[in-house]
DNA sequence: CCGGTTGTTCAGCG
DNA sequence: GCGCTGAACAACCG
C-alpha cells in the first residue's frame, strides 16, 4: 500500500506507540535495527511513501516499495524485515526497505514538496514545476523531489481529472493548467486518503485500471509512457495534449 | 498457475 | 560522466 495517502494511514495506526519504549526489536533487515532498542520512539513523520520512525539522535526510515506490508499487533506467516516490541504491543513491518538515518532530519527533508504535508507549499510546486520545462507531466508527477508521496495511480487520475495528456511537456502548459495541475494532486491524494479509508478507493478511480472513459464512453489507452515507463491510463478524446 | 504491479536502487553498457 | 536498460527485491491479486 505504498502511495502517500496509505502511509498516513499507516502513521495514524502506529502513533499509539509514540512515547512508549523499544523493549526489543527483531527482524530481517540488514541495518542495525538493535540501535533502537531501550529507545523511546519520541514522533512519528512521514515524507510522501516513507515512515520515519524517530529517535533521539536517530530515525529509522521505512519504505514498503512495491510489496512491503504491515501489521500491528498481529503476525504473518513471513518473517519480518523489522519488528518492534513495546509494553503495549508491537509492530511488524514486512518486506520493505529499512535505513537508519543520523543526526536532524530537518535538514534532510523538504517538508513542503510532501504532497500530504501541512506545510505543503502549492507555489514551490508551481516553480519547481517551471524548472523542469522539458519533461512530460507523467514523468513529473511520479518525481518524488517535486510531488513527494505521489504515485501512478495518483498520477493517472490527476491527469484525467485535470484533462492533460501525460505525454504533454511542462513547457507547453497554460500557467493556469499547472495551477490546475498542482492543486489537483494535493486534492485528489485527500480524496485517496478518505477513500481508502472508506476500503472504496478502487470504486473511485476514473481511469485507473479503468477500460471505458466515462465522459466520453470511448476506450481508455493503457500504455506504458514517459522515461518512467509506467502504466498509464488515459482517454485520448477527452485528455488534451499541450504540445506547442 | 501465471502474469502483472500503488516503487526504488543499482550494475552494466555504449 | 551520462543516459538508458534491465535486474533485483519478493507479495498478492485476478
Amino acid at each position: 500500500m505504498p502511495e502517500g495517502p496509505s502511509i498516513v494511514i499507516l502513521a495514524e495506526s502506529v502513533a499509539p506507540f509514540v512515547g512508549k519504549k523499544v523493549l526489543d526489536t527483531s527482524g530481517n533487515s540488514k541495518e542495525d535495527i538493535q540501535r533502537a532498542k531501550g529507545h523511546k520512539l519520541i514522533e512519528i513523520r512521514t515524507w510522501g511513501k516513507q515512515l520515519l520512525l524517530c529517535f533521539s539522535g536517530f530515525t529509522i526510515k521505512v519504505h514498503l516499495l512495491l510489496f512491503g506490508s504491515y501489521r500491528i499487533n498481529e503476525e504473518k506467516d513471513t518473517p519480518p524485515r523489522l519488528r518492534l516490541d513495546f509494553s503495549s504491543g508491537f509492530i511488524n513491518f514486512y518486506a520493505c526497505s529499512v535505513k537508519i538515518i543520523e543526526g536532524d532530519i530537518d535538514a534532510l527533508y523538504d517538508w513542503d514538496v510532501d504532497i500530504m504535508s501541512d506545510t505543503w507549499n502549492q507555489n514551490k510546486a508551481i516553480e519547481n514545476l517551471i524548472r523542469q520545462p522539458d519533461r512530460l507531466v507523467c514523468d513529473v508527477l511520479l518525481d518524488q523531489e517535486i510531488f513527494s508521496g505521489s504515485g501512478n495511480i495518483i498520477k493517472n487520475e490527476v491527469l484525467y481529472r485535470t484533462c492533460i495528456h501525460p505525454l504533454s511537456l511542462v513547457k507547453f502548459l497554460p500557467h493556469n493548467m499547472l495551477i490546475r495541475l498542482v492543486k489537483e494532486v494535493r486534492d485528489y491524494a485527500f480524496d485517496f486518503l478518505k477513500w481508502k479509508k472508506e476500503y472504496s478507493l478502487k470504486k473511485h478511480w476514473l481511469a485507473h485500471t479503468n477500460r471505458i472513459c466515462t465522459r466520453c464512453n470511448l476506450p481508455l489507452n493503457k500504455e506504458y509512457l514517459g522515461k518512467t515507463k509506467r502504466r498509464t491510463f488515459y482517454c485520448n478524446n477527452c485528455q488534451i495534449l499541450y504540445d506547442s
